[in-house]
RNA sequence: GCCCGAGUGGCGGAACUGGUAUACGCGCACGACUUAAAAUCGUGUCCUGUAAGGGAUGUGGGUUCGAUUCCCACCUCGGGCACCA
């Protein structure tokens, strides 16, 4: 037998698969098909690093399987070839980034190629190809014609140094990423892709599809639903004027009586047209000002407080009490969000609460929690009763200790609440004459002065043990001050002895531990922190015909009440489509003056699509990559490609001369991948039948919001139009893990820690780094390389090699079979990791016997062949075979075979492993039982004692407890 | 600040649905083969203790006969998002 040379044997079969073209997916198949699909690389300059083909290999081994499992598998990749590292490139050597695309393609492709990675080559497509981003500009087309494209001003980075809007990457820590510059904010007309207008679906639609549940969470935090309403205010002012109304969004209806002060972005619409009324007009105008120079700088620079100004001579009224309350503008209010305009309600909103305590607003509590005492519970079968009761902080501020009542006996059953003095609020008293009183009878103390009253009412419901009766309590908090010790006698009642209390002085730090009913708890935390936002649901107060109800139930009640109506908004924005550089696909359209005095006042007015038949517009060869001074793409400078005839009306027209983000060609390549050749069609209708939707999709998760999301974007839309046959174009999808550098830091080229998988497969060879990446750690989770760990791949496959010398007898059927089971199920799972420790331990398995049977060995290399191609196709081949392993079947496992007849099973005492003892399998519990008490370590352990009792756990387990 | 993920030997990691923690691999130590080295093969390898035993899955609590796994609080690391009414 010849030595294992990975050089020969990976190059030969590369070629012959090639030449046979084993892995080419055939259109229409009698065999069920399967699409599985990663996401195309963007082919940098620097090459392929060790990373990169973790994804590949992954589902290369899920599409081998496949295939030997009968799929007619289309398993393709491309070229995702326009974007910003190969146009900045561009720019600083004067090369055609055609020329660059197609060098570093070729680079990727050799090195892609020589990892034996089972792509269908003959699909290979390219977004840079003008055969392929015809259809991105076709598909774009179709946006405008339904509408769903537009124009709009949008504040983009602008770098003033370069000239150059920039993109977020670009921009870092507010300065610009190449020169230093602190960015600025610009508006710019920009297309724009009416995505919102899917949001409902791309939300609801997730119930429809198998993706990793962090999936599809990040991506409905994402799209941000949230339900609420919109409602009117009425703005006045005592100088007649405009009477407007302004709409608000809330997500909380139900708190409206406490919105004490309405808050406006300072972009909003109304703040202009009440110029003439507001008092504080420059003051205003300032703040606008500065608002909109800021720099991202400035506002990280400004720590997260909040700042706004009143607009000074108008109002607002609630449209609940009818009270007149302050307007204000304050820019943590946005304007693209809801309606850009909020009604404010500090004492159940944090950031509104925030904001009024810095500006000295109002703030009233509409909400009270309802709290539920669990150590207490009302008793289902007791009378229930209603009370207003006062709790009393008596504080001693000399010795910073706080009065605590422990309440005693018997009935509470272990759970003795630990609070404030309490008492109830008798038929016409008040609050503070209850507090008063309280104090005195309960515990003596004559000298006392009121503080002040916490503005936090809560609800308690509980089970009054020494009354014997359910409770739903009004709890009203005050706070009183010990100004001297003296005490008057105690007043004893029948519920009130010294025997039913003990009062305590407890130091503040330890008061929030001690009392242990939720509504002390509440109120303290209130007290400490001087307020807070309670943002939770409850009963209402202070809401008029409201008051008492639960404010969950009530949300919609109110909104009938004040006139406003149920409203949905998403957090998800229009997508700015437009990009004023050189290295994307032109947008195709152009801008007729003519046609747009015509069609004046009308969406688009002037841009006229350019004829589908005149598909695509090219992008033309310059110079000078570089943007224009104005900020336009450089295409702007050529005159030749810009003026041209208007295509509706035959006037002078230009070009646009934006182009597209790198997402575009993204947002569809799947397709292209069903019919890459097809000059009438992005796809055949024949071919998107039989292939869509994709089955498997596995990628990166940092595009788990962008790519994914516009992807769905662009297919429902598709789908709208009868263009592909399903409302989804992945069924299933999950992410894999980064490959970081030695030490667990980022690989990148600036810390010197990259490596090149070339040297990787000229040393130890492909099949040695396949099986590492796959073994280094779970396949969904970052691992660090280690050059030093893969020593252990290359020896396993050598071990399983020179099985080739031993084959003869031995069957292994137990071990074959269990690694079989193991094997096919992790990879469906993608625990490759584990698949792989399997089939390390059957060559250990193999290795301490003389021979292996053919039909052994045969259904191994099987398992191994989706892991190790080269190596498995290779021996096959020596073992007499003809066909590649690649096409024959999966080996199935007999669950006969796999069943021990005996096994060992762990004996406990108290918890704790003691003993094994041996056992047939399924042996009775009685017989079991017999073997752990004559076992002589058990019997030392027990020392004459009897179990209390024996737990036993089928074939794993018994555990005696003494 | 919010959301998500993770924390287990010297290192990468394994552990089904709550049931013998540390599989598999790297490294290390010893042995065999060799004039020698490398490679290969074999044995050992969580910590502590002579042993019996005791202690370990980020920390502290809880539930349980039994917790890496479930619950509560906290710490650390990684990723994502920035005031979303």
């Amino acid at each position: 037998m010849k030595e294992y040379d990975h050089k020969k044997i990976e190059k030969k079969w590369q070629a012959i698969w090639e030449k046979k073209r084993t892995y080419q997916a055939k259109d229409f198949s009698k065999k069920p098909k399967y699409f599985s699909l990663i996401e195309f690389p963007y082919p940098s300059g620097d090459g392929l690093h060790v990373g990169h083909p973790r994804p590949y290999i992954g589902m290369d081994i899920i599409s081998r399987k496949k295939r030997m499992e009968g799929f007619n598998v289309l398993y393709p990749i491309g070229w995702d070839a326009f974007g910003l590292p190969t146009e900045n490139y561009a720019i600083k050597t004067g090369q055609d980034p055609r020329v660059v695309t197609k060098k570093n393609s070729n680079t990727f492709r050799r090195q892609i190629k020589s990892l034996g990675i089972s792509f269908d080559w003959s699909r290979e497509i390219n977004t840079t190809d003008p055969k392929y981003y015809k259809w991105t500009q076709w598909i774009f087309l179709q946006f405008l014609k339904k509408g769903l494209a537009y124009k709009a001003k949008i504040a983009i980075n602008w770098c003033p140094k370069d000239k150059i809007g920039l993109a977020n990457e670009e921009v870092i820590g507010g300065y610009c990423e190449r020169c230093g510059t602190p960015v600025e904010k610009r508006e710019q007309e920009q297309w724009m892709l009416a995505i919102t207008k899917y949001a409902d679906r791309l939300d609801k639609d997730l119930d429809k599809v198998d993706y990793l549940p962090q999936i599809k969470l990040a991506q409905r935090n994402w799209i941000g639903r949230s339900e609420g309403a919109e409602i009117e205010f009425k703005i006045v002012s005592p100088i007649p004027g405009i009477g407007e109304n302004v709409k608000v969004f809330t997500t909380r209806p139900d708190t409206i009586f406490g919105a004490t002060y309405l808050v406006l972005a300072p972009e909003h619409e109304l703040v202009q047209k009440f110029k003439a009324q507001i008092s504080n007009w420059n003051e205003v105008l300032q703040y606008i000002a500065a608002n909109r120079n800021r720099t991202d700088i400035e506002r990280t620079a400004e720590n997260k407080t909040k700042t706004g100004v009143e607009l000074k001579g108008i109002k607002a009224i609630n449209s609940a009490t009818g009270e007149e309350i302050p307007i204000w503008i304050a820019d943590y209010v946005l304007p693209h969000y809801g309606t850009g305009a909020i009604m404010a309600v500090p004492a159940h909103d944090e950031r509104d609460f925030e904001f009024a305590k810095k500006y000295n607003l109002e703030i009233k509590q509409v909400i009270m929690p309802d709290n539920l005492d669990d150590r207490n519970p009302p008793h289902p079968d007791k009378k229930n009763t209603n009370r207003n009761v006062v709790h009393i902080i008596l504080r001693d501020p000399k010795k910073k200790t706080v009065l605590v009542m422990f309440l005693k006996g018997e009935k509470w059953k272990g759970n003795n609440p630990i609070n404030f003095i309490i008492g109830g609020i008798e038929e016409g008293e008040k609050e503070l004459e209850t507090a008063i009183r309280e104090i005195k009878e309960e515990t003596g103390y004559s000298n006392v002065k009121f503080v002040k009253k916490i503005p936090f009412e809560t609800q308690a419901r509980f089970f009054a043990a020494h009354k014997d009766v359910n409770r739903t309590v009004h709890v009203h908090t005050l706070v009183f001050d010990l100004v001297s010790p003296e005490k008057v006698e105690i007043i004893e009642d029948e519920y009130f002895t010294k025997d039913s209390h003990e009062f305590k002085w407890i130091p503040y730090e330890q008061v929030e531990d001690i009392v242990n009913i939720p509504d002390d708890k509440a109120s303290w935390k209130y007290f400490l922190n001087d307020g807070y936002a309670f943002t939770g649901e409850g009963i209402l107060i202070n809401s008029g015909k409201f008051d008492g109800m639960d404010s969950e139930k009530t949300k919609k009640e109110i909104i009938k009440f004040v006139g406003g109506k149920e409203k949905t908004t998403f957090k998800l924005r229009d997508w700015v489509f437009s990009r004023q550089r050189y290295w994307g696909e032109p947008i195709p359209v152009v801008f007729c003056p003519a046609c747009a005095k015509a069609s004046a006042g009308k969406e688009n007015a002037g841009w006229i699509p350019v004829p589908e038949k005149d598909l695509p517009v090219e992008l033309p060869k310059v110079k000078n990559y570089q943007p224009t001074d104005s900020g336009k793409s450089p295409l702007a400078n050529i005159a030749k490609w810009v003026n041209i005839k208007c295509p509706k009306c035959q006037g002078k027209a230009k070009r646009e001369t934006d182009t597209m983000p790198n997402w575009a060609g993204s947002s569809w390549y799947y397709l292209r991948y069903t019919d890459p050749k097809n000059k009438k069609y992005f796809a055949d209708k024949k071919n998107l039948k039989y292939w869509t939707p994709v089955d498997w999709y596995n990628g990166g998760n940092e595009h788990t919001t962008l790519h994914l999301l516009y992807s769905r974007f662009w297919h429902k839309f598709l789908f709208d139009l009868k263009l592909v046959p399903t409302t989804e174009p992945y069924k299933k999808r999950t992410s894999h893990g980064m490959i970081l550098g030695e030490g667990g830091v980022k690989m990148s080229k600036s810390l010197g820690n990259v490596i090149n998988p070339d040297e990787i497969v000229k040393t130890y060879g492909a099949d040695t780094l396949r099986i590492y990446e796959m073994f280094m750690g779970p396949f969904s989770q970052s691992v660090a390389w280690s050059t030093e760990s893969i020593i252990g791949a290359r020896r396993f496959l050598e071990r399983a090699w020179n099985l080739q010398t031993k084959v003869s007898k031995t069957a292994f059927d137990t071990t074959l079979n269990k690694t079989i089971k193991k094997v096919t199920e992790d990879i469906k799972e993608m625990k490759f990791n584990t698949a792989i420790s399997t089939l390390m331990i059957f060559i250990n398995e193999v290795g301490k016997s003389d021979s292996i049977s053919q039909d052994a060995y045969e259904k191994f290399l099987k398992l191994l062949s989706p892991f190790a191609p080269h190596i498995a196709e290779e021996i096959w081949f020596n073992l007499g075979h003809k066909d590649s392993i690649h096409l024959s079947s999966w080996p199935k496992w007999d669950e006969n075979l796999i069943k021990d007849e005996e096994i060992k099973i762990a004996v406990q005492i108290n918890g704790k492993v003691r003993a094994e003892i041996m056992i047939q399998v399924d042996d009775n519990e009685e017989i079991i039982k017999q073997k752990t008490l004559a076992n002589e370590a058990v019997l030392r352990y027990l020392a004459g004692r009897d179990a209390k009792k024996i737990i036993y756990v089928k074939n794993r387990l018994i555990n005696i407890v003494l």
